[in-house]
DNA sequence: CATGAATGAGGGTTCATTCAT
DNA sequence: AATGAATGAACCCTCATTCAT
């Protein structure tokens, strides 16, 4: 008798989420191309072969890793999705971005390491530089609205030490003050 | 007559940096696991051979390489070697950061994705950690002289700043208003 | 009420028919070894796993599908059996052969890319050798009865042509003038 | 010192044929499909790796040995090149076909193999098409001013019993009376 | 009878490195 | 100093077959 629908169901989601979860691990030490999949079956503890049953490439393992840490991004972000910032807002969405990166380090290390590679992979940053726009058009529309002298910079400097700030948090965990800068940035960003 | 050791030493160097301003060329564009020995052979017009002549390994090549980039970055900074900054100093600093980012970005494109790799490439950033730690030493003295309230965290933020801004003009060359940044942050950073 | 063993067993073959004919297609598209169990199994409606409680390998799926061919070629030639030629059955048998060529064309499409390969058809061609020499013999005999001079030499003609002419078809379907040539085939060799 | 230019290029074509003949042979026992890379490399005595040194892929390879073979055959036929065919012409055409097929037994082995594959081998097969229709018009006009009823029907069938004369042998080397069947063909096809 | 998850050997291909010349 | 032929390990991926359910 075989399994049920639901039974394989199950059994595939489980080990797709097995498989990610070993990549992730592997792509952010090791980098993309510096992880082969043999090394990410063995971690899973599965066979290099079954790999295909479950991502029809390393692309797709991969493009699947980051759309699923991108989604967590965003869903702690804007939560109201009114399209207008509050100062509390603000002071939130810092707040959730750093708890973000704190919680998920690994994903952001994959993030930072594959922002850096070739054309493979303009696809998959085209689709979050949506995300990130709509980010930053927030951020100048609050920055305008608190009287800001020049919004734009102010919002792309903004954005640009979120980056820095995460990248080396990530690169030097353990002696990175993340809830000193947490709260210096938005005492100075905040603009309130 | 035969040639002086000089003169082989310098015939050597001289062939040794072709080959790793062919390197950087594609390292910076295809990433460092997408470029092959012998593409880089090619373009520097000799043999794959001869390549292991001149460096021991790719690896050695492209330590070789991020040895060199972040020597111009410590010649630039810091002229008169007094372990002091002024507001001038400090305005100095940034200009000629960010002018070394928009002569070099290759390098730093190179930077940017080796750092993100793994524990072969520790000892190097051990190397540059040194470097960077002193810099950022120089800027917390700085603000401690101007009586900014938190000078580790303006310190950091700044860096963080810094390395944030670098990476998303790497990223986005063409739209990132660089100059507009460079004059913004000298002004909300310099505490003049 | 359980089923008869009758019944199990008319089931068991319409269900293998099902398997081979998905097969033959795929087969004769993409070729043996272009083709998968997995191709075979989806096109057949059925899973991965039952085709072996059908066929006991991919080599038995294909020599079967080999055999039925050949015995639908049997069929239709020498009908009454009795081992010897008139002018007329000489006719219908031309007229047969082509018309199974163009109804079944898959099917010799099949046989064509198989007899060229290795060791492991060699029993499948032992076997259909004596078909095909039974036929030699009967045209032998008949182009003796007929006083043509060299019989042997004809007879092999006549079975070269048919098959060039067979192959040509099945390779270029559209172009091929199969209706005259049928004529013209009999007009040739019929010796009447 | 290194090797010259001439003696490179040397090594590169007596390699480069080693490994076309022994992966002829191996294509025309086991099928394009049924030979790997791994049992040509070590057939020819090299390494696999080596194998892309002297040809960029699988179908490179293949397609070269194609080529070298219908050179071969092309050498052969309408030696004077008038695009007119005589009643000698067309006898020593058919007697030097034989030839070609006896002494090159494995490569038309390939050929015949590879007609059955799939749309790959397209490219290649249109090459030769231009050939072989080349070759069709020769006869077609040769049949008319012969007087031959209908020179096409004649033309095609004389095409397809060379194609089925040359299977036929190939697939049965040792019984197949190709002399016999050489003259009966000339006799029979030739309308002197 | 029926499923598809799971395996493992092998597929073609790439590439850093070595070596004879 | 210089060449490119040669190696061998590893790469991503496919697939006939087995097996627990």
């Amino acid at each position: 008798m075989p399994r049920t629908p639901e039974q394989f169901k199950k059994i595939r989601e489980e080990k797709r989420q097995q498989i990610k979860d070993a990549a992730l691990e592997l792509f952010a030490h090791e980098g993309y191309h510096g992880t082969s999949i043999s090394e990410i079956a063995k971690s899973a503890g599965i066979s290099k072969g079954l790999m295909y049953n479950y991502f029809e490439s390393k692309e797709e393992l991969v493009t699947s890793i980051m759309d699923e840490g991108m989604k967590i991004f965003t869903e702690f972000f804007d939560p109201d999705k009114d399209g207008v910032l509050t100062a509390d807002e603000f002071e939130f969405f810092v707040r959730k971005s750093f708890e973000t990166v704190r919680e998920n380090t690994i994903y952001w290390k994959l993030y930072f390491s594959i922002i850096m590679q070739k054309e493979v992979f303009e696809l998959v940053m085209a689709k979050y530089k949506n995300i990130l726009d709509e980010v930053m058009n927030l951020l100048v529309a609050y920055y305008e609205k608190q009287g800001v002298e020049d919004p734009l910079a102010e919002a792309i400097m903004f954005g640009s030490l979120m980056d820095g700030i995460s990248l080396n948090y990530i690169l030097n965990n353990d002696m990175f003050p993340l809830d000193k800068v947490e709260d210096a940035i938005i005492k100075k960003f905040g603009h309130r």
